[in-house]
DNA sequence: GGTTCATTCAAACGCCTGTTTTGATGAAAT
DNA sequence: ATTTCATCAAAACAGGCGTTTGAATGAACC
């Protein structure tokens, strides 16, 4: 029984020329999609149509829609780290006041909630699993989100004096994460309502402000 | 050529005895579980099941799923109207002050966030809408979230001081809109983040507080 | 009794979905 | 030269979807 010890063989992912390997292609593909209109909206047919692929490809190389899903997740994150490595990184944080902190973390979710192309498909991605949940949400909320949010509530915490684990820094936490998702999520109901809402990152520096103004407006009480 | 002037008779909708007629029926199911799991998760076959109605019965009596769904919109309002008519209604906000209309129309809208059953139907299936946009968006937004979010506007801007059509003013109800979007569109995420969060009006009250202090706050500059 | 007509019903239709099958391809290993 | 094997591709598959069909029902009216 030599089948036990093979190795699955990670194919080298194609390090040669010619262009990304398929797998590549298709997750790509995917996480743009997925990002975009949602996994119930889009088709494995419309995946392989923009990944130049067969529409086997996504069982052969990731054994289902749904696991291609949870791979498209965390392929977003690196290619947003990759492109825009701003959040979460060791920065200067050490001497930053809390109220900074927070105003760099709120700026740069909001940044994403608003960016197109690869930089802002992870959010818009994991954002959607709150919205709409499928198989990937325990995925996306253990490995992505909750830290996330656990960092959030840390700093929120600092800002207000309080113990991370109070209600009311919870409920503040809560209230940011929920104006991205607002923006990013609600983006064709904006627009529709705000005809002159323009989403850009002039606009993510002036909802910063304001939703800092909201909270620390709250730290008085 | 008499047909013209046939009054497409209105079949008196069954208000004899032997409970509601088919048709309301279908509404009844269909608020609910649009409400509930969302348009593109319940199959026509599921409400007609609930209703206790042929397949066949959506289509004959309202056309097709999409102009179903316009109608539950509109009867989810009817509902909740007559469960609980608590906003919007003539009420002696007369000479209230603003911080207080904002107060109450705030925990009206967090109170149906929260709400489970036919009073909780209006708003969940609206604010769907807008998080995973159908055919019936325009509808939603033009006849109800649409003047709602006019007349959260003109309150936000008294209590600010400000004009209505102040960038400040519509980022700040724009804030308070996603916040009940939150909670009521990320039900399950929210749970799993937040393993001891209260789904009932006790936790209403807090964040009604909570977010008043926010935007009172914000006033201060 | 006969006619009319709104309503209900079982069955089927055509389409789209995710997935599987079967065989071809081509480079690497023997 | 032959075998091996990861990869790809065309076709078909099974199931769910919204919708349509055509007949049956049954009360209201002449």
């Amino acid at each position: 029984m030599t089948t036990i010890f093979t190795p699955t063989i990670q194919p080298v992912e194609n390090t040669s020329e010619k262009g990304p390997g398929t797998r590549r292609r298709l997750l790509d593909a995917a996480a743009e999609l997925f990002a975009t209109k949602g996994y119930r909206n889009v088709a494995v047919r419309d995946i392989c149509e923009a990944a130049v692929a067969n529409v086997a490809a996504v069982n052969y190389h990731f054994g289902g829609k749904d696991k291609l899903h949870i791979a498209a997740i965390d392929h977003a994150r690196q290619r947003a780290l990759q492109e825009d490595p701003m959040p979460a990184g060791p920065k200067p944080e050490g001497k930053m006041t809390a109220e900074l902190k927070l105003r760099r973390l709120l700026r740069a979710m909001l940044g994403r909630a608003f960016a197109t192309g690869p930089a802002g498909w992870y959010m818009q991605i994991v954002l959607r699993e709150m919205v709409d949940p499928t198989p990937a949400l325990r995925h996306a909320l253990d490995e992505h989100l909750g830290p996330h949010q656990r960092r959030l509530e840390a700093i929120v915490g600092q800002v207000l004096g309080e113990d991370p684990d109070a209600d009311r820094v919870k409920d503040m936490s809560s209230a940011i994460l929920a104006t991205a998702i607002y923006y990013n999520s609600c983006r064709p109901a904006v627009e529709y309502l705000r005809s002159d809402f323009a989403f850009n990152q002039g606009t993510a520096d002036r909802l910063t402000d304001v939703i800092m103004t909201m909270v620390v407006g709250g730290v008085a009480m």
